[in-house]
DNA sequence: TCTGTTGATTAGCGTCGGCTAACTATCGAC
DNA sequence: GTCGATAGTTAGCCGACGCTAATCAACAGA
């Protein structure tokens, strides 16, 4: 079955503390999203069924290659939108929270649209 | 508490409907989202809870101002939007479909910003 | 008058995805 | 060796919101 928003939300998460760190717990992306543990744990288990992630024997957590092109993908689209918004003259903070609900739901198509607009007139 | 995606779903299916003929039924509404008669009772049942929908002794519905107001709000999102991606070359399904996802979720600020850009630049 | 269709509702199910409570495991300090 | 903090899990609750099955009311035609 095709990921949900949420889903979504705890690849993107990973990956972004992935970036900072190599030691990502399931803690630190309950932190990063404002969950409870159980919720992380819960979720995190969906995500290892599906092939997503993984966790070592220390409890790090590692995207599988899977997973990271999801979360890649995610990750790319809140950029570019959080990009085009403040090119709209949306503060910074507006403009990535949008983004962050938003990228769940735009298709490849109008991604692909906007992003071939800013690179061509995006700063 | 503020309404949903799906709330707000029904609101805009009632008001486009009221545009074409002012006797507007829930079948009408399930037809037009595509849902069944039990979840269109449901939810017409809370949006009356809330005081944006009135039923008349024949059956038909009617926004109440409050719902009006929220409809039209979200319909406004839907055109300026559908418009905005169809102007970076989307065809008008993928636009209109990814419009009414996006509608729920953009803030004030940004949808304000983008349809000042729209009303500049946007033919 | 009986019957079939249409519209609305109620009862109840299932999934998603938060939550709290409570348990377990590990690890460092005393 | 015991105790407290930290991390993770399990069990189970709840709201939102689809669904089917079954019922009810109204109305039209044989």
């Amino acid at each position: 079955m095709a990921l949900q928003e949420s889903g979504e939300m705890y690849l993107e998460a990973i990956y972004v503390l992935s970036q900072e760190s190599s030691e990502v717990r399931a803690i630190d992306v309950g932190d990063y999203l404002g969950y409870t543990k159980p919720s992380v744990s819960r979720a995190l288990g969906v995500l290892r069924d599906d092939g997503l992630v993984t966790k070592n024997e220390d409890g790090f957590l590692k995207l599988t290659k899977a997973g990271a092109a999801h979360a890649k993908r995610i990750y790319e689209r809140h950029t570019v939108l959080t990009q085009m918004f403040m090119k709209l003259g949306v503060d910074e903070k507006t403009a990535s929270e949008d983004a962050c609900r938003v990228e769940h739901y735009i298709s490849d198509k109008t991604f692909k649209a906007i992003k071939k607009h800013m690179q061509e007139y995006g700063s």
